[in-house]
DNA sequence: GAATTACATCGACAAGTATCGATGTAGTGA
DNA sequence: TCACTACATCGATACTTGTCGATGTAATTC
């Protein structure tokens, strides 16, 4: 037999991103997500130079030269990185305004 | 036959977060790499009350309650919620300074 | 044009993940 | 103890992702 239904709790107020607006911000933070990512954006944004040539990027990643290319396309992607193709080389910058609203985003 | 190697650039200065230390940090944001998580997130964050109590999370996440339970735990083990048992129901925190680190490493 | 270099793309595979129905578990009330 | 409720866990499946060798592409030098 039912019996009095007992709420738990009195009706919450909150908001949340719609479906749409999720689906960005989540893309933004798994080019994040993932350990080799994470430090080749470290290492970019905290070099002496305002852009960093990808070549320099092999070594410290420790990855074969096709993953740190698919690495890096999906930081760019993601709107956090920008490479710029000069000759034989291509230099990445950081996008500083893009983490501004990751950051935004955490509180 | 071999000729003179022009090297691109200067030697980069720069640091990377050790593997240890980016895999941690990897795993925190993969927590919000997904659209329903950072739903889930935003609508305990932004609720009138300090705590939410997981029934309230299911008609709005649009999702059945083992996917909702699912991502709560992925939420909790990333360290930016705390859940609590008290009788039948459960209740969501968030803990604000887990986000504050996550802030920190995007600038 | 031929050879070389720097980087991107392709193809494939292993590993991880989001989802849900079914089932388990613990708390409640009668 | 029995029926019920709230939530977690299990098992399965479809999809995504990280990785690298092989190959493609564009720029450079000779």
């Amino acid at each position: 037999m039912q019996r009095d239904v007992i709420a738990c709790c009195a009706p919450v107020q909150a908001t949340m991103p719609d479906q749409d607006q999720a689906e960005v911000l989540a893309k933004a933070f798994a080019a994040l997500a993932d350990p080799t990512r994470l430090r080749l954006l470290s290492f970019i944004a905290s070099a002496n130079t305002e852009e960093v040539c990808a070549c320099d990027l092999l070594e410290p990643a420790g990855k074969s030269q096709p993953t740190v290319s698919h690495h890096m396309k999906i930081l760019i992607e993601a709107g956090v990185v920008t490479r710029e193709k000069r000759g034989l080389w291509v230099w990445y910058r950081v996008v500083p305004g893009r983490l501004e609203i990751l950051r935004a985003v955490l509180g």
